[in-house]
RNA sequence: CGGGGUGUGGCGCAGCUUGGUAGCGCGUCCGCUUUGGGAGCGGAAGGCCCCCGGUUCGAAUCCGGGUACCCCGACCA
């Protein structure tokens, strides 16, 4: 360490946030540049470097085959994807000296496809599965959370080829298979839960998520094992009644309902003035209108309404996922201008939609099924109807004349889980990978065709899988450290063993040498504190920072034959133990194999 | 993109309200002492006070405009 490229700092430093990612700064692991870039240090990239080998290693196993691909890509297959501008300003794009359009790339379906409709023609190529480690850029609107969030990083990403679905389902299964193992052997806990796969019309898609309250992501879970991301989560929707059923339901009616804007005022006046027996009126029987504009990666504005129970509220997250690539923005007071059909307040399902006098695009919530009642709004300012039928004085969820269902609704704690496994409790989580059965789209959209057994050309079919590295290793700082420092899994550590020289003897010092030689030559990795005329005291505070998961103390011991051994790896018993000098590199070499 | 905050030696900060030419701690360098839990004493180096403009005899400090970074939110197949 005398000449190691190494400066701790005593203090925190004042940009960074997570006790992690102040922890990786203070002990030198990285650096940061600018806004969501980072220079990796010595020890840094040592660990990072680990990682990566730790991720290699199972792709490997699963028969993936590494490439390399440029991160600098010409605009054209990117334009054929759509991605060119569905990816919107997140994507690094720029121009060369001919001036025509390049990208950095967020990720490289369109060239992973592209390199393999080059090499590939026959079903005898496949199944293939391709994988890099390349540096992926994303002009993030806010990086954050030091190395959890940054518009430069690197990633494992994978992609497989089949030429049939079944082909595509193996291969998912593998990768799954793999990334289990991965974060298995990272130290790293994740859950697997079922991903939006949005516009992108997947048919599988996952997230692994660590989870941390520190995390970006919201999942939910039941008691009975469903898991999914809450852009994902399907409601469970009410059985929908039959047409006799909902023909003996009460006529709607429409009522003076003055001053009520809001949910809660309405509640409160239909209680007041129009109780209903068997319990009151809640704002789970109101169907809440919400008014949005949708901008469109062309950049065409629609305005569209979301009909849904009133004891909702739209969930951004959702909305945004159910609806990309499509921007979702506020309907401001110019919108209601364009559309007098809408009386802001009192809007009801009576002008909504595509074909009726708003001509505004009306999605339901699916619990909005044939024989709901609601009470809605009347479209006349001051009232609103009560018993309004949907299926049969609107159209229902599902039924034709409706726009659509969205999935959209806040998820509640206490709601079911759609595969009936219980009620759902809401976690954090940080994406820590992604597996997503992509199907024929790339494949469509950039001709990636095979010709199969019988001759035919047959479009191939694809998954993408990915890993961030340095997430993944942000994350692994962030649930080790404790009150002194990091603490890294061994899997991962920058060292095996961190040897501190604890005196200023010949005696001592020789001691420390010897035991390193022999320590490197029994094939363990050693990281050497012989920085001279540095009080103990020093040392051992940085030995704890740093956070290699056994810290040797090389000093007084010695006249004796004596060195301590101490443990700082995660669930350790963080002993100390005297070893006899003779048995210390043996004794070493059994703890770290272990 | 909305809201909040911060830019002062390498790092962490004070000074700004009330203008007078910059200070503390850590680190760094030299010397002596010290060496098992962030050592002591003495000496030293190191700053375009983010940038541009304005007010003023005089600006780190007041005013205007930029810009960078951090946090919350929006955003983020």
């Amino acid at each position: 360490m005398s000449t190691l490229f190494l400066k701790t700092l005593r203090e925190d430093p004042a940009d960074a946030e997570l006790p992690g990612h102040r922890l990786l700064v203070r002990a030198g692991y990285v650096r940061r540049t600018g806004s969501g870039t980072f220079a990796w240090l010595p020890l840094g990239l040592r660990v990072f470097r680990r990682v990566e080998a730790v991720v290699r290693e199972e792709m490997d196993a699963i028969g993936a085959q590494e490439v390399l691909l440029p991160a600098l890509q010409p605009r054209e297959p990117y334009e054929v994807s759509g991605r060119w501008t569905d990816y919107g300003p997140a994507l690094f794009r720029l121009k060369d000296r001919r001036g025509s359009d390049h990208l950095l790339a967020p990720t490289h379906e369109e060239a992973m496809t592209l390199v393999v409709k080059d090499v590939c023609s026959s079903y005898k190529d496949l199944p293939l599965s391709l994988y890099q480690f390349q540096t992926k850029f994303r002009d993030e609107a806010r990086p954050r959370g030091g190395l959890l969030r940054t518009r430069e990083f690197v990633m494992k990403d994978s992609y497989s080829f089949d030429v049939d679905d079944a082909g595509l389902e193996a291969s998912y299964a593998r990768h799954r298979a793999a990334y289990v193992r991965i974060f298995d052997r990272l130290g790293l806990p994740v859950v697997a839960v079922a991903a939006d796969s949005g516009a992108m019309g997947g048919s599988a898609s996952e997230e692994f998520l660590h989870p941390t309250p520190h995390g970006e992501d919201t999942w939910v879970a039941s008691e009975g094992g469903y898991a999914a991301n809450v852009e994902a989560v399907t409601t469970l929707a009410p059985p929908a009644m039959g047409d006799d059923e909902i023909a003996a339901l009460p006529a709607a009616r429409v009522e003076d309902t003055p001053d009520t804007p809001t949910i809660e005022s309405l509640v409160a006046v239909v209680n007041e003035r129009f109780p209903r027996g068997g319990g009151a009126w809640t704002p789970a029987d109101t169907l809440k209108n919400v008014l949005v504009t949708l901008a469109h990666p062309g950049g065409e504005r629609e305005p569209l309404v979301i009909g849904l129970p009133g004891d909702r509220d739209v969930d951004p997250k959702r909305l945004a996922a159910a609806v990309a690539p499509a921007e979702v923005e506020p309907f401001e007071a110019a919108d209601f201008a364009e559309h007098p059909a809408l009386v802001r307040g009192y809007i009801g399902p009576g002008v909504l939609g595509s074909e009726r006098a708003s001509g505004i695009r009306y999605l339901l919530d699916p619990r909005v099924v044939a024989g709901t009642a609601w009470i809605t709004g009347a479209d006349h300012a001051g009232r609103h109807v009560i018993g309004l039928v949907a299926g049969r004085d609107f159209p229902a969820a599902g039924q034709e004349g409706c726009d659509g269902t969205v999935e959209a609704a806040t998820i509640a704690d206490g709601d079911p889980a759609p595969d009936g496994s219980g009620p759902l409790s809401a976690r954090r989580g940080l994406e820590m990978g992604h597996v997503f059965a992509l199907g024929r789209l790339y494949a469509e959209a950039l001709g990636l065709k095979v010709l199969d057994s019988n001759g035919k050309l047959v479009t191939v079919t694809m998954g993408s899988y990915g890993i961030g590295v340095a997430r993944a290793l942000a994350a692994l700082a962030e649930s080790g450290a404790d009150e002194s420092g990091l603490r890294w899994p061994r899997a991962v550590a920058p060292a095996d063993v961190h040897v501190v020289l604890a005196g200023k003897d010949d005696a001592v010092r020789e001691a420390g040498e010897t035991l390193c030689a022999q320590l490197v030559a029994a094939g363990l990795e050693v990281l050497y504190d012989d920085r001279p005329k540095l009080s103990p005291g020093v040392k051992f505070k940085d030995a704890e920072l740093i956070g290699v998961p056994t810290i040797v103390t090389v000093g007084r011991g010695v006249a004796e034959g004596l060195v301590e051994v101490r443990d700082r790896s995660v669930g350790g018993d963080g002993a100390r133990t005297d070893v006899a000098l003779a048995d210390a590199t043996s004794h070493l070499r059994e703890l770290v194999t272990r």
